[in-house]
RNA sequence: GCUCCCUUCGUCUAGUGGCCCAGGACAUCGCCCUCUCACGGCGGUAACGCGAGUUCGAGUCUCGCAGGGAGCGCCA
């Protein structure tokens, strides 16, 4: 048999980081084993499942490259098979209807509360032998075994083991008709030949359920690895204030999906000391019992880190293309501007994040909004600053080779020849040039605005000293 | 409450009984580089939750405690 492994996401909300990291693993561990990895949607809760959903998972994995093998398939076109495999155990005996109403299911619930027992349902109509029959209460129950414990070999927590005695007769088949989802991940899983099951922690407990489901079906049972949680930077649950968010909020703040995707392996795994990593080298070195054992905290420093290190070595004309789709969103016509491509080997030891690069960037495509006073009275204000940019525009006018080398050598020479230091005349130019004391390496920040606008400012600079 | 799981620097982690008075990375601090901001280089601060036990020897094995988390639905 072939190693298969799933992610199956029910479409309630985006695919949030969690998820993104639990898809990563399915799909790192069926590439390294040379096995697929299936995409499945699990949208039997019709109350709270959303198409918009759907797409924004479908979009975030597409984003991030996890790329499925086979699916998406969905729960809800596989109702006939659940009411199949249903009816099979039903008649096995190993499954059993019951009537009770909600309302007596919580006042049971209450009961085992006040008694300091674990809230479950206690077997009232397992062996009833009630029949069939019309009625808005009815539920498909799973007669789970009472003696004996299960265990399994989780492949990241290991040896589990819980006793039948904890678990109860859960809920195969809802009123309405629907599968549950203990039930429903055992048929699909088996159905599509799934051998790895890999998901997030809070599923352990679910596992002898599904796992004496497997046996009353007579079925092989798939290997299971579960991943510890990722914690938010304050160290609880993930929350909408940091990083619950859809991955594709992480496009649109300016990161990779190369560094999302370098960071959420070392989120949790680990090979050896190594930070970065190829996709080829997830691949190659990814194995799921290395996975650790605890929860992991998100740590947007070290994303940015790694994202900067993407930035760097990345293709420019590729980052380029990222990095007009967010000049647009500031509103900045990359038409009238400056090569993206050469914006971003102007900007990238520079900024963190394909955003703020375009923040930075802001110069070169629009006109200077707001000027910083203090660097204003400091470096065009200051003594012979006005000549120097005089001096600056004239041979910037006559300059024959308009590059950054060349203007290098330029702002050097007219230090020289007034026997100042460079930063006496980068200065001036620099505020000139951007309103503010910081910029990029000053011939950058005059190539990429063209001669026409950087003559343009060095005149505005002037006027304004004077003022 | 019950069941299950987890516990090495601020954070992510290396570590499978001696190689560890604990290594790397991010963050942080200092120095260098320097036209600003960065990048880069060099250096520093900083951790085995607590207590027993096993052993010649424990971060590594066992037990207990404490702390944290998850689950206990006709949600997944």
């Amino acid at each position: 048999m072939t190693f298969r492994t799933r992610f199956a996401p029910s479409p309630t909300g985006f695919l949030h980081i969690g998820g993104a990291r639990t898809a990563l693993y399915c799909w790192l561990e069926a590439r390294h084993r040379g096995g697929q990895f299936i995409l499945r949607i699990e949208d039997t809760d019709h109350e709270r499942s959303t198409a918009a959903a759907v797409q924004a998972i479908l979009d975030g994995l597409h984003w991030l490259g996890l790329d499925a093998d086979e699916g998406p398939f969905y729960q809800t076109q596989r109702m006939e098979r659940y009411r199949e495999v249903a009816q099979q155990l039903q008649e096995a005996g190993k499954a059993y209807w019951a009537y009770e109403s909600r309302e007596e299911l919580d006042a049971m619930r209450e009961a085992m509360k006040a008694r300091s027992e674990k809230p479950r349902y206690d077997g009232r109509a397992r062996d009833a032998k009630l029949p069939c029959r019309d009625d808005p209460n009815r539920v498909l129950r799973f007669r789970n075994p009472q003696a004996g414990s299960v265990v399994f070999e989780d492949k990241v927590k290991g040896r589990i083991e819980i006793a039948n005695a904890e678990l109860d007769d859960f809920v195969m088949v809802r009123s309405d008709g629907f599968p549950t989802y203990n039930f429903a991940v055992v048929v699909d899983d088996l159905d599509m030949g799934i051998t790895e099951v890999i998901r997030g922690d809070d599923h352990v407990n679910n596992t002898p359920r599904q796992i004496n489901l497997y046996e009353a079906l007579g079925a092989p049972v798939p290997g299971f690895a579960h991943l510890p949680m990722i914690l938010g930077p304050d160290g609880h649950k993930l929350s909408k204030r940091h990083g619950a968010v859809g991955v594709m909020q992480y496009r649109e703040d300016g990161y990779l999906p190369h560094a999302v995707l370098n960071y959420l392996a070392r989120l949790g795994w680990s090979h050896g000391d190594q930070e970065i990593f190829s996709i080829r080298e997830m691949i190659g070195l990814f194995d799921i019992a290395d996975v650790n054992h605890s929860a992991a905290r998100f740590d947007f420093a070290k994303l940015g880190w790694l994202n900067q290190h993407y930035l760097k070595a990345g293709d420019p004309a590729e980052l380029g293309k990222e990095l007009a789709w967010h000049l647009q969103r500031l509103g900045l016509d990359v038409a009238h501007g400056p090569d993206p491509a050469q914006v971003v080997v102007a900007l990238r030891e520079r900024a963190q994040t394909l955003k703020a690069m375009a923040e930075q960037a802001r110069i070169w495509y629009a006109p200077i909004e707001t000027w910083d006073e203090k660097a204003v009275a400091k470096h065009l204000r200051a003594d012979g600053a006005t000549d120097v940019l005089r001096a600056l525009h004239v041979r910037l006018g006559a300059l024959e080779d308009w590059s950054p080398a060349s203007i290098h050598a330029l702002v050097g020479e007219v230090a020289t020849v007034r026997g100042i230091g460079m930063g006496k005349v980068a200065q001036p130019l620099r505020v000139a040039m951007t309103g503010t004391a910081v910029s990029p390496a000053i011939e950058d920040t005059v190539c990429l605005a063209g001669r026409d606008l950087a003559l343009q400012r060095i005149e505005d600079a002037m006027e304004r000293a004077t003022q």
